[in-house]
DNA sequence: TCACACAATGCAAGCGCTTACATCAACATC
DNA sequence: GATGTTGATGTAAGCGCTTGCATTGTGTGA
């Protein structure tokens, strides 16, 4: 077809290639491809015949310098390791395949650092909109971010309080609604193990939640034992361990998330302590270690898909410019399965 | 600096933005960039302060066109819910971005069609390389990356009998030596629950390694029930509970990977079956669940994260044209724990 | 002193695509 | 029949960068 067939293999057709075989314009060739209603329909199906006959695909980084746009996404989670953010960005990238958008991930490995240089990295390689876990960063990437005019949209969390647009849900309501129910069981000697609360308001938001919930109830926070400590099954079972050799020893123990409470239970197990009958575990998230956990894990079940799909098409929206959008709440309920009981009647 | 304050924030600032600044051409700033050690010290410094103070970074789109290459590295696995996809992606990205490589993700959801569509658009968005999970595509696939000179490296899967570059362990061995096992432990009554065969070499390759192992051991493969389904927790459960309906039933259930085991874990329990003492569950994957689940699974250590790192090695070895490169093999190590327990005396 | 090698830098031609604008034909209107 | 309108297509100017080649300036050996 064109040219010899020696350097067929050699380099691949441009759209010059596709315009000169069908007799048309790039012009034509360019329009049909992007907005092919502007197209007489025969000269359309002349040119996509050509289009496939030669196997044309167009140059990504030819397309983004002209149109000044990529049709990317990019995201920058915590973690791909955690099963909560690999379950939403599922979602999000097919919400996203919908309408034509690609995903460009990153991970940041819970390093503040490491995701300013990420966002700076996929804003670079033409993200044209990004997707953020939680608002905690410096104040210089909004900035940033403002002054290029990429939109974004904040996952995982809703709070009220705070301007930036964001679907997710009420991290501390959901805790405390959690709390309540350990409070309920008669517990008042209440330990928590949580994740890093610097640079994490996912975190720190449940723990504010716990501590509004016993204080409600007339407890004071500051004699209930804290142990905060980084992500992994085996931290939370050198947590529990730490949080049960004081004395009196608390009689439930809340997690800030599923897999520090799956290491909670182990240690139990392995501390001879029945769960729930001499100490409650709570977790946060509902993984599928939760229900596989034995036994099954008291936690909080969190919209995943839901905040990735909306996540997707709140930025969608965002770059169609349509409606002025507005955050989004989800609901997370309360998942109660074995590991919360009553609070032993020996219990001072 | 640059024009008026009014439209400041209106355009970023280009190479030419940068080389005017410097007092130099594009030319050189560019080679500051690229090849810094092609430029006096003195100039090279002038401009990367000016690089600096204008907030500069190079356009993806311009870079790629013009270079023809993207320093990106393109990614598509069957699923990113999957515990050990995204655990060797981890590292994949991790290793990659010592080389100043950026990851692309995309995810088939398992299904061939998908995933060839994928591969076409991150190769059209100019991924420089591939990696791949598994085998098991159509030629048509292959012959496409060849002809456009796309390296690519299959992970998961080392098959000495496929010329294509792979990293991967020996799936066929592996299962074949925790079926010894499992024979070992006087089990003749075998049945197994094995991932959809059609499309995916690793579980094909398990299987396999299954039906050796016991026809090794004088036991006809064609007696022994194999139930095959989807991935997934509840899918386990349904084969385990399909195959324990046979009379007389097996004393020991093989799963294609940790969480069929779980499900069927699951479903022994609400069977009120014991493990391993009525019946044996062996696992693969050596996921988290794996260890967390109760009591704690026999299963087959995967090296998720030396894949993923060795993967990004040789894909780098292979773009820098260097070593000619052969596939990797790398260990999967048995790890019993306590799901597999000796054959019940009142078997037959 | 002159020719020459060589290092540092500049010049300018693209890379493949999009899109504002120009062109043209076909038809409707008065 | 002259004029205007409309839709389909072509023309060509970039988008921001890399890089082969040309130019300049410096040090070298004869």
């Amino acid at each position: 077809m064109r040219q010899t067939a020696d350097d067929w293999d050699t380099s691949l057709p441009t759209l010059e290639d596709v315009a000169r075989e069908a007799g048309v314009s790039t012009a034509t060739v360019s329009r049909c491809l992007n907005s092919p209603d502007r197209v007489l329909e025969e000269t359309r199906n002349r040119v996509m015949s050509v289009v496939h006959d030669l196997g044309y695909a167009p140059n990504f980084g030819a397309r983004a310098l002209a149109a000044k746009r990529t049709n990317t996404i990019g995201a920058i989670i915590p973690t791909m390791e955690n099963a909560i953010f690999a379950r939403g960005l599922q979602a999000f990238q097919e919400e996203l395949g919908l309408h034509g958008l690609t995903l460009l991930v990153a991970s940041s490995s819970y390093r503040p650092d490491v995701e300013e240089e990420q966002i700076r990295t996929l804003i670079a390689r033409g993200a044209d909109a990004l997707l953020l876990i939680g608002h905690d960063r410096t104040q210089g990437i909004y900035d940033f971010l403002d002054r290029r005019g990429v939109p974004y949209v904040i996952a995982w969390v809703y709070n009220r309080s705070i301007p930036r647009i964001s679907i997710g849900f009420d991290n501390h309501a959901a805790m405390k609604a959690l709390t309540d129910q350990v409070l309920n069981n008669g517990h008042t000697r209440i330990g928590i193990i949580t994740a890093d609360t610097a640079s994490n308001d996912r975190a720190r938001e449940r723990l504010e939640g716990f501590l509004a919930a016993v204080e409600e109830h007339g407890i004071d926070p500051a004699s209930l034992p804290i142990h905060e400590t980084a992500y992994g099954i085996d931290n939370g079972a050198t947590g529990f361990k730490a949080l049960m050799s004081a004395d009196p020893r608390p009689t439930a123990v809340m997690c800030g998330n599923d897999v520090l409470a799956v290491g909670a239970l182990r240690m139990a197990s392995e501390m001879g302590l029945a769960v729930p009958g001499d100490v409650s575990i709570t977790g946060f998230d509902d993984i599928e270690l939760a229900q596989v956990a034995s036994p099954a894990l008291t936690t909080v079940h969190v919209p995943h898909r839901a905040m990735g799909r909306g996540a997707a098409q709140m930025l969608v929206d965002m770059l169609e410019g349509s409606r002025p959008l507005e955050s989004t709440r989800l609901e997370a309920e309360l998942c109660l399965r074995d590991t919360l009981g009553p609070c032993p009647i020996d219990s001072d």
